[in-house]
DNA sequence: TTGACGCCCATACAGTCCCATGCTATCCCA
DNA sequence: TGGGATAGCATGGGACTGTATGGGCGTCAA
């Protein structure tokens, strides 16, 4: 197998606890990622499916771009998406020690009170409640066994 | 902080309060962004289609005369586009501390009596009243997600 | 003169920086 | 191989700085 690339990409989970100033490490692989990346800061925003916060830097940044660009200037499409996805969106700062400080609406949005699940998510990640976490996690779980068994019969899974 | 492209959008949303002369700070995230497209003071519009104001500084004078130089000289659509968006646009001063005073019409057109969201779009970003912008911010990401779904087949939505 | 506006200084608080602590996993060497 | 030294990481907390906000004062124009 096959490491290269491997940095570049955020994976596994973890979860770290806010302190007294509502502050919260990011996960030291994650923040070797960011800093691959070269963006300053963490890029926050709701995810529109989830109570989760999607979290990254250039990489996501270049995804909502890159939709946000195909819409054309002053369409009420374009101002909606703009609304939805930079109007929400955050620019957290990230302190020396790699902490960063949740805003409310984003604790909000998230269900969070004490504890920050941080999620892999390939070129980006998650922060969840991590009980939220759980529950999202065992219900992916399910899903993925039933289209596994869906496909069995077409490709042979791996392990 | 040194953000390749990204100090020089407006991303986030804030709500500042004005002040017994009708002041309201920008805010500073914001006020970094205009310094850097070199626009004195602040150039503001009643926004077409919704309850708000949309402010800028080059970027967003630039992308209006995009506009409507596609649309046909002398032509009745043009004088009304040129009407709606520079005829009832101005340039707000801003004091030594980063605030304007909101003309009346402005804040009569977005409703604004007490507290101002600042809401950003990229190039420019907008003015509402709080209240207004949440309701307009849950029915802009119910719409965006049923966007998301018919671009689907064109566009890598986030997901 | 009065009232609106620009300019300056004052203040509270949140955000940021910097240094300290405990824990755990890793490394090194006997 | 075991056990102590070491380095990296999550966490805590004090000090300071920037930002939002409040208010005073002079200026210019009706």
């Amino acid at each position: 197998m096959s490491w290269a690339g491997v940095l570049d990409r955020f994976v596994s989970h973890f979860t770290n606890r806010l302190d007294a100033k509502g502050r919260v490490s990011i996960p030291a692989t994650f923040r070797a990622v960011l800093a691959r990346d070269g963006f300053e800061g963490l890029y926050v925003h709701p995810s529109l499916d989830a109570q989760a916060v999607d979290c990254g830097g250039n990489a996501l940044l270049k995804e909502i771009d890159g939709l946000l660009e195909r819409l054309p200037p002053y369409s009420e499409e374009r101002d909606l998406f703009s609304t939805a996805l930079l109007g929400t969106s955050e620019i957290l700062k990230v302190d020396t020690e790699g902490r960063v400080v949740l805003t409310e609406s984003v604790k909000h949005h998230a269900g969070i009170s004490s504890e920050v699940a941080f999620v892999g998510q390939g070129h980006k990640f998650q922060i969840w409640e991590p009980s939220r976490f759980r529950a999202h996690l065992d219900e992916a779980r399910d899903r993925v066994r039933i289209l596994r068994k869906e496909l069995g019969n077409r490709t042979a899974a791996t392990d």
